[in-house]
DNA sequence: AAAATACGTAACAAAAATGAAACAAAAATA
DNA sequence: TATTTTTGTTTCATTTTTGTTACGTATTTT
């Protein structure tokens, strides 16, 4: 009793996710994104086998994505799909963690040979590894992001000290500091931060923002603020800085 | 101190298989055959990581040859290297058993780049079945695991405490127990919950869901509670936590 | 320097998420 | 078919999260 494998489309072009859709939706359950916010609401609320992602996203820049999502699926496969014809560029994508690159336009059925090459190689890794299942806990301690202290845990939607103690952020709250995170040293209009945290029935005002702000700040800074870590850009936004 | 890793070249061209061994060379130990006959002789005499062969071989038929290392080394990295341009053929390729497939005339920082991403999937895996082959002896007998002083035992799809009396869950409700364990330590939303318990005419909804693991929850931790071993992530969904 | 603006903060109110219990429906079993 | 078990639904209580407002302070503008 196999369960259909899932694939996550990452594509902006409508016409090529359609494409991506009627070709892979015969051999795998297809989850659809066409920017890469969408992509992260997805991949914390499903499960995905494999991932294929064009490289040009509208929203963020795909290299960028490909690190982020390795920080959290260390072993899920990621085949770049675009019409980059620049070697180098095909070669950083390897290095910020891809599995696989192919060029567009792309034959179909190779597409769907080389994902399920990548699917049999993890099967075969899951297959030794039921225990070892939470494959997070001992490739994440060379990967965890640190942050004034603080142990940024995606997969529990949490911080942490080294004590182990939580810093309580609310799951919006951790959201939004993942987004600071990801975008870390470039101020940020608070325009932006609400359009990142917006989700369905979820649209947060600009003032809203500097209220969850503050919050964030006195939950990980400490009540009399100390050195603040996330910045503000008056007039602007804020800004997050970690080396300081 | 990490050992160099070895690539065993399989081309027959004499030109072609210099390139390779002086790009190569740089990065990894190079084995080389220019015939099939001569790379099975390597492969039983020495130790290869990962395999770029030729398709068209003088002595014998490239796709062969693949399935034939593929029976006798299962996790091997295969990776073709061909003037082919038959996507078809490409496929069948992946279907006895290669890894990727670069088309010739290729960039050589790009082949190292694919060969490093798929040494780098060996690695994990054989850093997991080495822990694996480790404590499956030893602990055979203990290969049962425990949860909050409960045994699971999936033959039964029932836990037991140390008496051996039934914490009397429902089949459906292990299953999604089960689901726990396997994703120990990380927050799985509702919706991904709810698919993975889903069935043929079986779709819980999310607010089932939480019925669920409360009855689940009382069964396991007594009507008291406890120290909840499911914890409650709101906003995002539940998550099992053995350590604490 | 006064006024306007931007932002921090606290307190309160509104909304949302979740737990719990009771009941109803469905499924399994006798 | 009757009975038991399992599951879903509804309702209500509780907690948590979030937004709003009001006010204070700092910064910029005039």
């Amino acid at each position: 009793m196999e369960a259909l494998e899932s694939v996550l489309v990452i594509e902006d072009d409508k016409m090529i996710r359609e494409l991506l859709r009627l070709t892979l939706e015969k051999k795998f359950l297809i989850l659809e994104a066409s920017t890469a916010r969408r992509s992260w609401e997805i991949l914390t609320q499903h499960h995905a086998d494999a991932i294929v992602m064009d490289l040009n996203l509208p929203d963020f820049c795909g290299l960028k994505l490909i690190k982020n999502i390795r920080k959290n699926h260390t072993h899920i496969p990621i085949i770049v799909l675009s019409g980059e014809k620049d070697d180098a560029r095909k070669v950083q994508c390897f290095n910020v963690g891809a599995d696989d690159f192919v060029e567009k336009p792309f034959c179909t059925d190779l597409l769907v040979a080389r994902i399920n090459a990548h699917l049999k190689r993890c099967k075969e890794l899951n297959g030794l590894s039921n225990i070892e299942a939470n494959d997070s806990l001992p490739s994440d301690s060379e990967q965890q992001m640190e942050l004034n202290g603080w142990v940024v845990d995606p997969l529990k939607f949490q911080l942490f000290d080294k004590q182990g103690h939580s810093a309580d952020l609310s799951s919006r709250e951790f959201c939004l500091l993942q987004y600071f995170l990801m975008n870390e040293g470039r101020a940020i209009s608070r325009q932006e931060l609400c359009e990142a945290v917006r989700e369905k029935n979820y649209v947060p005002t600009p003032r809203a923002l500097d209220v969850k702000i503050a919050r964030i700040r006195k939950k990980i800074c400490g009540p009399k603020g100390g050195a603040q870590i996330i910045k503000t850009i008056r007039g602007v936004g804020y800004m997050l800085n970690l080396e300081n």
